[in-house]
DNA sequence: CACGTAATTGCGAAATATTCGCATTTATGT
DNA sequence: ACATAAATGCGAATATTTCGCAATTACGTG
């Protein structure tokens, strides 16, 4: 398998921060950039198959938050879940209650509410980040009742 | 202290919904009602005080969430938020990524959005919720420059 | 391109958070 | 008042996240 084209990318954002390129970190957004739904740390574990320690995962996470190239992502499931942060679009999801299915919304229309919640706030003058996600039923589930 | 006044109008959405009124959940909604932030489950038993198991308030919270006088908050903090839902109204957070405080949005404007996003979906046709936090620095820590 | 150093890792264990099973108690419809 | 299903407390199991420390490694510097 070759090495993914903008992994190079990620080792120099990641200098550029201090941090070193690491296998470890290297493997995880390796791992974050196929998946195609944002992962749990359990999920990411699995798929590291013993290549990278439990609580090397954790450190790992919290350094690509830092550096911002993850986004943490709620879904409501009572763990969190992450995924790549792209510079140029950013999205949201649509996450189904009763299987878990999501779905990325494309596009971000939140830049316009901000400038409205933020003349509303007393005690904020800017946002760094946000999260908006749907929960609902996808329409498999929704056509068959499921809980 | 007397009794808060819509215990009872919560008493009967409980008994709709089949649930009963027990005095673990009350105490619960009382709690959430006083509160001026989402809680956690750790904060709801230490105002518990003893009175109500630790398994409970999470069969409690669950039990709230079906019958939806509760919403779910993420604040990324890695342990989940709750703060009672509004019928009539519904806002969503600032929340300081350094000190934690957070404001509420008074109004929501995602509705207008969510049609948007709707029409842009294959998977889902609607929607039973969403979240919308902004995570950034209130004013008094950005001035402190804290991290 | 070897070296020194601080950052990172693995390992084991601890701390937190959440869930489960089961016997007992309780809210509620009749 | 009673019967009964639902809810609770308790104790323990699971799951999730963090910590300390010794060993290893990335990478700037010489």
């Amino acid at each position: 398998m070759s090495v993914s084209p903008s992994l190079e990318k990620f080792s120099n954002v990641l200098r550029e921060h201090g941090y070193k390129a690491t296998p470890a970190r290297l493997l995880l957004l390796d791992i974050l950039k196929k998946a195609d739904h944002p992962l749990t740390t359990q999920e990411m574990l699995k798929k590291l198959g013993g290549k990278v320690d439990q609580a090397t995962v954790y450190r790992t996470l919290e350094s690509l938050l830092t550096v911002a190239v993850l986004r943490q992502v709620d879904m409501q499931h009572g763990h969190a879940h992450y995924e790549l942060r792209s510079e140029t679009e950013h999205h949201h999801h649509l996450i189904c209650k009763s299987c878990g299915l999501t779905e990325d919304v494309a596009e971000c229309h939140v830049a316009l509410i901000e400038q409205a919640v933020l003349k509303g706030s007393s005690k904020f003058a800017g946002t760094l980040d946000h999260s908006l996600e749907f929960f609902g039923r996808c329409k498999k589930c929704a056509r068959q009742i499921k809980v």
